[in-house]
DNA sequence: AAAATAAGCAACCGCGAGGCT
DNA sequence: TAGCCTCGCGGTTGCTTATTT
């Protein structure tokens, strides 16, 4: 027996929607929220399949959308978390307030991809395409813990996606606030991406000389753009302390519980490893500063307009160089 | 100015997960 | 427990717009 169709595809319009058809979707939506997809179309009067109601709705017309450019910060988020997890946008999408995870995926694919692929560097597995740094047995094994902690990684961020759909589900089902209790969402957040941002204002001053030796103290650090309230764990860099760990987590649903203990997995796995010398967050916001560094000439203000191409390129490879060879246990990145 | 090509992006499709009965 | 239903995700398509020839 095959498949039962989504939804009767006799008579529904496909294609672009019209200004009258948003409207209608809008006017339902803002009235009665969207209940059930799958009934919407008639309830609203759309001669749409539903599923092309949902996508229309989450993907262009919901009040919290952003459209327009992405920032050279929402950039590095996207490189950052498409390291970590692949082509899993809606996860990428939950650390990337008001984008959708179609704005995002397309965006990979128009620009960022090409910029990387241009860079010499894999898209996919975010490595030198050489991968002559690879060749050595540390490296190897290195790449295998990364690998190791990714999936711990994806597997607290799918933790954290569904916390953010269940407040989401809530939201929707008080509309019509939808804009107002949608952003409050990242506010139940627990913190996140502590791996990312533990270094958070250690590598500028410890590494800014090795990563951008002409640029400077004063130039930014380019930080994860990751939205979320104020930590109630201090960020640390060498490990967590258990006191404040435990004070912190008392504070917490059982779920933030369970996102904050593999995160602290995760950099336990890390240190147990022997890699002490340099935490992983190290090494990944170290790789997107010098793609920040490095991307195109809409963003060559932040990297410092005299530069040709031609030098960022040198700067490009010297600090990939330089970056590992910071590392005395070899980068588990590269 | 017109045709060809490339880029950007909205929308569709198929599949899998999870909930419900 | 199996089967059905709904939803969401990721890959892909195809239309529109911009750029080049």
């Amino acid at each position: 027996m095959g498949r039962s169709p989504c939804c009767e595809k006799v008579g529904l319009k496909k294609g672009p929607w019209t200004p009258e058809e948003d409207q209608k979707l809008l006017d339902y939506i803002d009235e009665h929220g969207h209940g059930s997809w799958r009934a919407l179309p008639a309830k609203a009067g759309l001669q749409r399949c539903g599923k092309s109601c949902r996508l229309r709705w989450t993907n262009y017309l919901r009040p919290d959308i952003k459209r327009g450019k992405f920032s050279l910060q929402e950039e590095q988020t996207i490189i950052q978390l498409h390291a970590f997890l692949g082509n899993r946008w809606s996860a990428i999408a939950t650390h990337l307030p008001k984008r959708t995870d179609n704005e995002i995926k397309n965006y990979w694919n128009t620009h960022l991809k090409k910029r990387l692929a241009k860079m010499g560097i894999d898209p996919v597995t975010h490595k030198l395409k050489s991968d002559a740094l690879c060749s050595g047995s540390g490296h190897c094994k290195d790449t295998a813990n990364l690998s190791h902690m990714a999936q711990w990684e994806s597997a607290r961020l799918e933790a954290e996606a569904r916390l953010v759909r269940e407040s989401q589900l809530v939201s929707y089902d008080s509309y019509p606030a939808p804009a107002q209790l949608i952003s409050k969402a990242p506010a139940q957040l627990p913190p996140c991406l502590d791996v990312l941002k533990a270094w958070q204002g250690v590598w500028s001053k410890s590494m800014s000389a090795v990563i951008f030796p002409i640029a400077g103290d004063d130039l930014e650090s380019p930080t994860s753009t990751l939205n979320f309230p104020e930590n109630p764990l201090p960020i640390q860099t060498a490990g967590f302390n258990e006191s404040t760990k435990t004070a912190a987590l008392a504070e917490r649903s059982d779920d933030a519980m369970a996102l904050q203990d593999m995160t602290c997995s995760i950099e336990s796995a890390w240190y147990a490893d022997g890699n002490e010398n340099m935490p992983l967050s190290y090494i990944m916001e170290g790789f997107t500063n010098i793609l920040a560094y490095n991307c195109d000439s809409q963003n060559s203000a932040t990297a410092g307009e005299s530069l040709d191409n031609g030098e960022n390129n040198n700067n490009y490879w010297n600090s990939i160089l330089n970056l590992v060879n910071a590392s005395s246990s070899g980068s588990p990145v590269f």
